[in-house]
DNA sequence: TATTGTTATACTCTATAACTATA
DNA sequence: TATAGTTATAGAGTATAACAATA
């Protein structure tokens, strides 16, 4: 039953479970953080998304953080109300809605830098900052590689 | 409002949104394999680890599968009612419930592994075997890295 | 007709605490 | 006292479909 540990079907060669083996290894000190400040980690991801990107649609943040569409809906609709970002219908295309982050939502994020910053230099100390670039160019590769294109001939 | 896309807080640069993006980007298509068999992501990882590290007690299958003690229960009581695996107190310590893969279990993961190892060629194809033996190794290295330990001196 | 976003729904997982049984 | 697992509960996300408004 136990299968030979040497074969290629181990989990850990197993990318979908070695990405997130890693994640949840990584996210345990930033977890602590945000529990501080009471913000899901779901709200974190879209309020660094609109800070870095600045004013952007609904989509395009679904994709950035990782969220479906009616889950991104209910986020902001609760972000929005605690001030943390604003929604504006788009003048040019008025199916859409532009999603600008507050002062307020800025502040959150400002008020972690320090804090996010030290976690990230602790992980680097313990990991090698090499290895954490290397790891960081591969996963972005990654993420940028289109898995239906048809194989190069 | 919008930050300098060279700064290191980007969050192509942030190692838990990095690691996140880039599972989604692997798991397209297995999760289109597993929603055509019916089984959970959480299920299949189950499944897969059981298979892989033969009986084994739970608080060992939550951290190698990644999930909370309470949601594994749930789990196993809905698996081991389809027969895809048993528990059994363990006789050493009864405390203890030892997990085993059914046949049934096992045959689930044979069935889907040629279409698991197509899929995974296809990725090793269009991202590059060499690059993907490198993530994975780094990504193993970061698994099992003690990040709360104290810095080398 | 296709796209953007919202609403609705059923299911699932998270996170925490309280609990039982055992060590 | 500590550990393994279960149960309970509130909150949140997933996945899908149906929908309204707009293009």
């Amino acid at each position: 039953m136990t299968n030979d540990p040497s074969k290629l079907a181990q989990t850990a060669r197993s990318l979908p479970i070695a990405l997130l083996r890693a994640r949840e290894t990584v996210m345990g000190p930033f977890r602590e953080m945000l529990s501080q400040s009471g913000i899901s980690e779901q709200k974190w991801r879209v309020l660094r998304v609109v800070s870095e990107s600045g004013p952007m649609e609904q989509t395009a943040i679904a994709t950035a953080a990782c969220l479906m569409l009616p889950s991104l809906t209910r986020i902001l609709s609760a972000m929005e109300k605690d001030g943390l970002l604003t929604r504006q219908p788009d003048t040019q295309d008025r199916r859409k809605s532009i999603v600008t982050i507050s002062a307020a939502g800025q502040d959150l994020i400002d008020s972690h830098a320090s804090r996010s910053a030290e976690i990230t230099k602790r992980l680097q100390e313990r990991y090698g900052t090499e290895k954490m670039i290397k790891l960081l160019d591969l996963l972005e590769e990654l993420t940028d590689a289109d898995l239906t294109a048809a194989p190069k001939t």
